[in-house]
DNA sequence: TTGTATCGTTTGACAAGTCAACGATTGATA
DNA sequence: TATCAATCGTTGACTTGTCAAACGATACAA
């Protein structure tokens, strides 16, 4: 296994990401990373932006934009930790609810990996993702 | 399947292009996306930008402004194809091959992937990817 | 020969991520 | 208690990708 090997398994990585993140946008209307913010903070009901930070592994300041957008649309509310003033306490709103619901119901069957793969492969690449995930 | 699950492995394959390039790229010192195209190059010799579009599945712009960097530090070449001036014609430099053999022999057990997962694991995960990708 | 369509590349505007520096709070300590 | 350090979030500068518009060839038709 050299490094040309190597580079090429990365770059289908890469490759994947981009065909997944893009079609996964086209099909529900939200990006994939603001899809995932939104649930997170709708399974926690409230909470600070340092745990979505923690949760989902990505920059403060990607964080700090995204909700600002997504405040904007009239997703998600934001107020100071009354107890903390540091602290952004964050949930979503009414119309999230609604609209996730809406796309979830919408996109049952024709998802690009589910057309790509069967149940079991994607039990697998999901474990093998874990494996190299949890090595930093 | 639901769109919450999907969405979780959607961005599990996010986390590892991230993790990947971003490792790659410290330790060889060459962005993935670079590499790969100065292997692709290489590879072929001589080639147009077309050429690299099709082989990398990326933008024209994104190739026009890589090539114009690996340029500025003098790992490539491009002169317009005289037969049609529409075309520019690349190749790799003397310093690059250089450079990309050192890197090669630096390198070789060291990596993420390497150490997450095994051979098998590996061919495996190309495999599905290779799926996934083939599904536009 | 002169439009006109197409090709290959470039450029500009945008999206989404990183890092580093900053600002406001809070907590710890001398 | 005054100061100093750590925490949380924001902002700015940068990277790397996209798409769309523009551009200079080139090819082909009338």
């Amino acid at each position: 296994m050299d490094l040309r090997e190597i580079s090429r398994l990365l770059y289908q990585i890469k490759l994947a990401e981009q065909n997944v993140a893009s079609s996964f946008e086209r099909e529900t209307g939200f990006s994939l990373t603001r899809y995932e913010m939104l649930q997170v903070v709708k399974e926690r009901g409230v909470c600070s932006q340092r745990v979505i930070k923690e949760e989902m592994k990505i920059d403060n300041a990607a964080i700090t934009r995204h909700l600002k957008i997504l405040e904007e649309k009239g997703y998600v509310v934001r107020e100071r930790n009354a107890e903390n003033h540091r602290e952004m306490f964050v949930r979503v709103t009414e119309k999230a609810e609604q609209d996730l619901g809406h796309c979830e119901r919408d996109e049952q069957t024709n998802h690009l990996v589910l057309q790509a793969l069967s149940a079991e492969e994607i039990q697998h690449l999901s474990g093998l993702l874990q494996k190299l995930n949890s090595h930093t």
